[in-house]
DNA sequence: ATATTATGTTAATAATTGATCAAAAAATAA
DNA sequence: TTATTTTTTGATCAATTATTAACATAATAT
């Protein structure tokens, strides 16, 4: 089945979690079943996932530990916690850890599909939007935010951006001559929208000025309280 | 204050409503607290709430059906259920219904207010990809809401507007011509309807009318009592 | 006609947001 | 580990924006 979702399931209690995966396999997802927070992780960098779903108490590395190692390589992916605690400071903790939803056991398994549902929807409708497009020309300048090179010309000597340094640009460059809202950067590429990481982001935009500085008809400007605008003059 | 968001807590028991909204309110939100199903769509109509906050079991009206006709004439606001009840049927009927999250009573004030931040960052997010008119062509003026630029023929050198101006004219150009009620910048630009509000807003539309010189062909009208008239006399 | 309320406008002030440099902290690679 | 790169944070200054006061005129009602 070629469409169907990729789901990570981490779940330690074996007949459970078999009879998880097997539920969800009938309703028509691919579903990956790791016993442990280790396994987990090693599955979640070797493969591609639309969804995890992670118990939260395991053995060797425990829910909340496996999904902060998720968002160090990936803050995109939906995360689903299933615990039998229902302690505030596990809800508080999850959502901090960047969870989208919570589940207490034993929980219903149409709600579960429900859930699924409609984070994946959500998710899918925000990428649409935004291609996977990763070469852009601004200008003189060529950006390729894979490689993560800026060269002035196709092929002048790159400067090597830093993965944030990319990340921020393309999203300007996917927006040329347009808002970029300040929103869209913090909560796609810092994940969190508060005064710290919008300071933080402001030290990026300056980076990024000063390396745009090579074309003297590229800009990054400022609509104070909503955004920056990355413009070609040419 | 101005950018606390504005939630309708929708709660018939008294004692529990109460101390909802003085904890809301404690953390920066600006709520309104309708006692029952009815009162509370009342309330709805007639202001812009960013979140509401519906108990299920209430005389009169229940949440379900609160819900509803709120989405009736609204499909975009996030809602929140609060109830007793753990039965799967409510659940579903509640997401079915377009609720945005669930909580069972009794629950910790702090998740919730975890809840409701992610909730308004996320659509927060949306929001900037929602395709809602933002150019406009008034007379000789070409206007732009979204760069908040005013600029006399289509690439002449923009003015930049603020925020609360590029609203505002917005706002009076989407019914160019056209009364533009008083009471509605007020709701939907300062979300308040005050004294001060509507001083502020007639400071706005003086700077606006001294924009707008550009094209004589171009101003804004009182309607004494009623609001403003963007005329183009071209 | 006059009291009252609504609007017009300018300017001062308060509050928010952004720019930039430098240093500390954290993450990653060698 | 140590070295290097990347990211965050702090501090300071600059720019922008929103609110309010003050004083004006205009419209309406009694």
């Amino acid at each position: 089945m070629g469409g169907s979702k990729k789901i990570l399931l981490v779940e330690d209690d074996p007949n459970f979690g078999t009879v998880l995966k097997d539920y969800l396999t009938l309703n028509d997802y691919n579903v990956t079943h790791a016993k442990d927070g280790i396994e987990g992780l090693i599955m979640f960098k070797n493969n591609e996932f639309d969804l995890c779903i992670l118990d939260v108490m395991m053995p060797r590395k425990d829910g909340f530990s496996l999904a902060s190692d998720i968002r160090g390589t990936n803050k995109e992916v939906p995360i689903i916690f299933l615990t039998a605690k229902t302690l505030k400071e596990d809800v508080l903790k999850g959502y901090q850890v960047g969870a989208d939803d919570y589940l207490n056991k034993p929980f219903d398994s149409e709600v579960l599909l429900f859930k699924i549902k409609a984070i994946l929807q959500r998710k899918e409708s925000e990428k649409t939007t935004e291609s996977e497009q990763f070469e852009f020309q601004i200008g003189k300048l060529f950006f390729n935010s894979k490689l993560r090179h800026l060269s002035l010309g196709e092929d002048g000597e790159p400067i090597k951006l830093s993965p944030k340094e990319s990340k921020l640009l393309r999203l300007l460059a996917v927006h040329l001559n347009d808002l970029m809202p300040r929103e869209l950067a913090l909560t796609k590429i810092w994940r969190d929208d508060n005064y710290f990481t919008s300071r933080s982001m402001d030290v990026y935009i300056a980076k990024l000025r000063k390396y745009l500085k090579q074309d003297e008809n590229v800009e990054i400007l400022n609509i104070h309280g909503e955004g920056f605008r990355l413009v070609d003059k040419t």
